[in-house]
Order: C-alpha cells, then sequence, then structure tokens
DNA sequence: ATCGGTACCTGCACGC
DNA sequence: TGCGTGCAGGTACCGA
C-alpha cells in the first residue's frame, strides 16, 4: 500500500528521469480494451472537465514535466506550460496496488496498465498500472485546491502545531493517524508502527494526551517514516519503486501484520482489533498510555492468529 | 465533529 | 479441482 514514504521512494526514483522531459504521447491501454466512455477509465481518470478520455491525451500530449513533487501520497507532475496560461499538474494517487514505473518499453506489462507516457527520451516510458484501480488520475490546476483539503505533512510539521492539532481532537489516535484532513502521509501502516514506537494505545484519545505522549507520537511517527523511507518502503504486496524494485521495510515491521506473534520489546503477544473499520495491530502491554478504561465497541477483538 | 457503514475493486487464502 | 466466502484497505459519501 503506498503510504508516504512509498510515494516519497517513487518520486526520488522518477525525479532524475522525467524532469525536464516532454511528453510525446499518452495512451490509455484501458481505452483500447474497454472502449471510449468506458465507466472503468472515467473513475481513474477523476477530470469532469473532459467530455471524452481523449481530450485528457489530447491536454498533456506536448507538456514538460517541470518537476516532480509528492503531497501527503499523491504524486504531483508539475507541467510547463500549464494550457490556458494556467500552472497544470497531473495528480496521480496510487490507491492501494498503483505501480508507477519507469520502463524501457512501450508496451504493457500487466493487464491493468491503464496509462503510458512517451517521454522525449530513447527507450524512456512511464507507466501507470493499478490492479484494483483504486487509484486515481486528476489533471488539476494549481487554484483548483484539490491538495489544499490535505492536512500538513508529518515530516514538515513543527511539534507545537502538532500538539496543538491534537489538543482539538477528541477522536481515537488510530482514527486521527488516518484522517487525510489531520496530516496527510499516513495509512494503516505506518499508523500502527508510529503508535508502537510511541508506546501508546490505539483508542487513546487525542485531546487527552499530556505533553510527554503527544511528543513520543510526534516523534516515533517521524522516526517510522524516516526509517522506512531509508529503507525503499514497505512490500506486503502490490509495492514496487519507480524501477520496479520492492521495498525492504515490511521486514522490520514491529506490529503490522504481526498479530499472536512476541513484542519485539517485551515478548507480550501482538493483538488485532478494529478501529476505524481498519486492522490495528498493536502490543497490550507496551501500549497501555491512554487506553481506554471500558473498551469501546468498535474496537472488539477479532480472532487472533 | 466524529463515527460506522457501504461502495468501489481484484487477488489470494481458506474451508469444504 | 473447483467453488464460495472473507479479507486486505485507499478515498468518497451517507446518515446518525
Amino acid at each position: 500500500m503506498p503510504e508516504l514514504p512509498e510515494v516519497e521512494t517513487i518520486v526520488r526514483c522518477l525525479r532524475p528521469l522525467v524532469t525536464g522531459r516532454r511528453i510525446l504521447d499518452a495512451e490509455l491501454p484501458s481505452l483500447r480494451a474497454n472502449g471510449i466512455g468506458s465507466p472503468v477509465l472515467r473513475r481513474i481518470l477523476r477530470e469532469p472537465e473532459w467530455s471524452e478520455p481523449g481530450d485528457f491525451i489530447e491536454a498533456i500530449r506536448g507538456v514538460s514535466i517541470a518537476r516532480v513533487q509528492r503531497h501527503g501520497k499523491h504524486l504531483v507532475f508539475h507541467l510547463s506550460p500549464g494550457g490556458r496560461g494556467q500552472s497544470r499538474a497531473l495528480v496521480v494517487h496510487l490507491g492501494m496496488t498503483g505501480r508507477l514505473t519507469c520502463e524501457s518499453s512501450a508496451e504493457p506489462r500487466t493487464p491493468h496498465t491503464h496509462l503510458i507516457l512517451s517521454l522525449n527520451e530513447p527507450g524512456r516510458w512511464l507507466h501507470y498500472a493499478d490492479i484494483r484501480r483504486f487509484g486515481r488520475l486528476q489533471l488539476v490546476d494549481a487554484s483548483d485546491g484539490v491538495l489544499s483539503a490535505l492536512g500538513p505533512d508529518p515530516l514538515e510539521i513543527s511539534f507545537a502545531s502538532f500538539a496543538r492539532l491534537l489538543r482539538a481532537r477528541k477522536a481515537m489516535l488510530k482514527s486521527l493517524l488516518l484522517d487525510q484532513r489531520f496530516l496527510r502521509g499516513l495509512g494503516n501502516i505506518y499508523a500502527d508502527e508510529s503508535l508502537f514506537r510511541a508506546r501508546l494505545h490505539p483508542a487513546a484519545l487525542a485531546a487527552r494526551l499530556n505533553r510527554e505522549q503527544a511528543r513520543r507520537l510526534y516523534h516515533g511517527m517521524r522516526e517510522t517514516l524516516r526509517l522506512a523511507i531509508a529503507a525503499g518502503g514497505s512490500s506486503i504486496s502490490d509495492y514496487v519503486d519507480g524501477f520496479g524494485n520492492a521495498g525492504y521495510f515490511q521486514h522490520e515491521h514491529q506490529v503490522y501484520r504481526r498479530t499472536g506473534q512476541p513484542c519485539v520489546r517485551c515478548g507480550s503477544l501482538i493483538r488485532k482489533i478494529v478501529i476505524a473499520s481498519r486492522s490495528t495491530h498493536f502490543c497490550p502491554r507496551c501500549q497501555r498510555a491512554g487506553r481506554p478504561v471500558v473498551r469501546p465497541n468498535c474496537s472488539s477483538p477479532r480472532k487472533q492468529a
């Protein structure tokens, strides 16, 4: 699942390969397979102003990629000229199984390849594939504010600001960390790993944290993300970087998908519960801080592995 | 403000 | 072997 560290890894792979390159052409293989107006493609290409996918191709043909940035879990390709005197960008969200890779062929590598961009560099194509099609491609104007609804980046926010945000929210920590309007970039893996490092119970209420606990969460979250980026992200099922290589942070997970295995810190067995409709992994002994006195009905215990 | 539930979507593990 | 079922979780949306 591409979360902040995976998207950051992909951006770092692709940046030197595509920056300054011109998009010579774009192909939509699912268009060939499903026909014009296919609902499949319309869902992937989130762009209500385009009446036909062909308009999307027309809009990015011939433009250059000025720079590539990560914004939360989104990849942002800034385009120039943007058209209509605007500053435009191609925004890519990889959903759960999305892959964005640099390839040496224009031929789709998988049956789930949805977009292929040919660049003005011999033997260099950008492929977008997504098995489960939760990912989205979107052309936006800089003024659109599509990305401005997201919260601050966890690696950029100061502790003072983070503590202020926490105090203002009553929600459970796990729910909050998954909320992209609160912080942008964390998903299920790194929310669980961050809470473990911070030794905080996932059902603890944000506003009830004391300063020391807030500080542990702040640093636990940032350390987790930095280590994950250094390891090239976590490859659980589908994730690969811009070169098609798997990451290896999954080998360093301390709680995520380790249900029933001993805690690396105390040896207690890792438990799995459900919070915010998401499987949540934690150590019942290390992560007592802030745990609810009465177990909330939304965190009913599930089967142990 | 915050929650649960549902929809979207495919591959895989599982039990029978 | 083959079939049905549950699970995985990103965002969007609805209703409470």
